[in-house]
DNA sequence: AGGCATGTTACAGG
DNA sequence: ACCTGTAACATGCC
């Protein structure tokens, strides 16, 4: 599920509701995450106020009173839904009711919150992880030390990118999935970007030229904001916090079209699939140079 | 039954 | 010390 813009969807879903509420209570149902939920860290918690939550690459960050940060990670089947006692107009999409006792499959950890609301972590391959840290210890923990430029921020631009591919020898999707370099974009996207950029997945970087490192860089924020403003993509069962499906699948190019006409217009190519370190790839051979 | 899946990191080897 | 590739994690679906 989780890249930058499905990440984003759910932290902007989360942050009107769950400022100022207070964590009553916690219950772990299987702590066995990608790390061991640490319960001394979690008892600590309770009684904190959730002030609000951000993002950092594919990291959500709530931020809690008492200079503490829950920082979680989605993996590949993390979700965070939001329940609420009132009805809302989701109501008929959602997957939760607040009044029902029995946890849904999969509900590895939930947080009792103020005013009869609930957070939900559901984790199906339990990819994804909580953990608790010092605000002060943010940036100098291992997921936060090495972590390349936002795509979407001023510094992901053309001298970043033509001065960080100097003398580098790797292949162009790997670099755009490569965290160290941009931090947020994952398969999905790193496919859509190179098609609708017309280069070949395959392309050294060395091999780039300047408007196409240029074109990159554009296309990179174009259909990650577009993603955004589709609510992400749901393919699996991605939902954001309230239980709204994304659309953005729908707009796809060329993830998981294999064998299908190339969506460019007066192309009748068929997009091919092949595998790059180990990921899923997509591209038209005739498009994609 | 076997292959595949939106991700990260630990480790081995160069 | 850096870079690179691979295995591992856990579960369900086609």
């Amino acid at each position: 599920m989780p890249e930058l813009p499905e990440v984003e969807v759910v932290k902007r879903s989360l942050n009107n509701k769950i400022q100022n509420l207070i964590i009553k209570k916690v219950k772990i149902n299987d702590g066995k995450l990608r790390y061991c939920i640490n319960k001394n860290k979690v008892i600590k918690i309770i009684g904190l106020k959730i002030m609000r939550v951000e993002r950092r690459s594919k990291f959500l960050l709530f931020f809690l009173n008492k200079d503490i940060i829950m920082l979680a990670h989605l993996g590949m089947t993390g979700k965070f839904f939001f329940v609420n006692k009132k009805k809302d107009k989701f109501k008929t999409s959602f997957y939760y009711d607040i009044n029902e006792k029995k946890d849904k499959k999969h509900d590895r950890v939930i947080f009792y919150l103020s005013k009869n609301n609930k957070l939900i972590y559901n984790d199906v391959r339990k990819f994804g992880f909580i953990k608790f840290l010092k605000t002060k210890n943010l940036n100098n923990n291992l997921h936060f030390n090495n972590l390349g430029p936002e795509p979407l921020s001023k510094k992901f631009n053309y001298n970043y990118f033509s001065s960080y591919i100097e003398r580098k020898n790797k292949l162009i999707k790997d670099l755009l999935m490569n965290q160290q370099f941009v931090s947020g974009i994952g398969n999905i996207y790193a496919n859509e970007i190179l098609f609708l950029s017309n280069i070949k997945p395959t392309r050294k970087v060395k091999s780039l030229k300047d408007f196409e490192l240029k074109k990159i860089i554009k296309n990179s924020k174009k259909i990650l904001e577009k993603a955004i403003r589709f609510g992400g993509a749901s393919i699996k069962d991605f939902s954001s916090s309230n239980g709204k499906k994304g659309s953005f699948q729908q707009h796809f190019s060329v993830y998981g079209k294999d064998r299908q006409v190339c969506s460019n217009i007066n192309c009748k190519n068929k997009i091919v699939r092949s595998v790059i370190s180990n990921r899923a790839t997509f591209f038209c051979l005739k498009c994609q140079k």
